[in-house]
DNA sequence: GGCGCGCAACTACGATTGTAGTAATCCTAC
DNA sequence: GTAGGATTACTACAATCGTAGTTGCGCGCC
């Protein structure tokens, strides 16, 4: 049940790098973000990992120079634990009104709603098996 | 088109206490961020309802005195705002992604999901009609 | 065998945030 | 008319954030 610690924006950006190489040095996670549009100094990069190792967020492998950083978190947790967040501060906990927002703006594609449909109907049918 | 500013959680807060009392004072405000479980001193709100201001999120009327503060955007539009910009910073703009992560998660409800589930078909029946 | 360079450690620094205190003013109830 | 409470304006201040510079060291090249 560890929570992902809370990261800013631009640790995020950071992280988001990092999970698209999987693990990576300084200089790595730097040409990475590089890719992504996000210019920045190389010391820059440098202590926005050390913040990240100073929240648990990363592990540094130390016995190898240059370090290697890894992420400690998945993607997906990290996503999951903002999203919970961002629906609390947000929506008030209304996670229904959030998706009807997505639903009701021009943000999904009829093929993405088709495809919700369908998790959701899924979601029921298990939802009803074990019942309880 | 004009986008909500950019609000910080404690801005967010008081922005909800507004929208909850519809319009008023610094001490009504601060009563309602009480009944929320916000305890502020007075000048906090105040600062804070200066900031908002300072924003354009709100609007004084100063010739009243005590001043009133009325929000200028609805609720429902800053919660668009944040939530395109959530969207977009953790889920890279992948909308559904989100939605299934709450589908998937305990967050929602049967009776939600089955609500979703009917906007979900209006919106595609919307989408037909007037195709193109 | 000195020197430049890649890299880590430490320092910097202005902006923003969350929270609040102090000063100045005005109105009102004795 | 005067002291006190309410109200606003200004100031404060430590923590965090985003971005980066400076210092120091070890290694490999010439």
């Amino acid at each position: 049940m560890t929570r992902s610690p809370d990261l800013t924006s631009a640790e995020l950006r950071v992280m988001k790098a990092l999970w698209e190489i999987g693990t990576g040095t300084v200089a790595e996670v730097r040409t990475a973000l590089g890719r992504r549009g996000q210019e920045l100094a190389y010391t820059t990069v440098m202590t926005l990992l050390g913040r990240l190792a100073a929240k648990r967020a990363v592990v540094v492998d130390k016995t190898r120079e240059p370090f290697v950083y890894r992420p400690v978190y998945r993607r997906e947790s990290v996503q999951r634990d903002r999203l919970r967040a961002f629906v609390r501060e947000v929506f008030d906990g209304q996670a229904e009104s959030l998706v009807l927002n997505l639903v009701e703006d021009e943000s999904l594609s009829r093929a993405e709603l088709r495809a919700i449909e369908r998790r959701i109907a899924e979601a029921e049918r298990a939802a009803g098996r074990d019942k309880k």
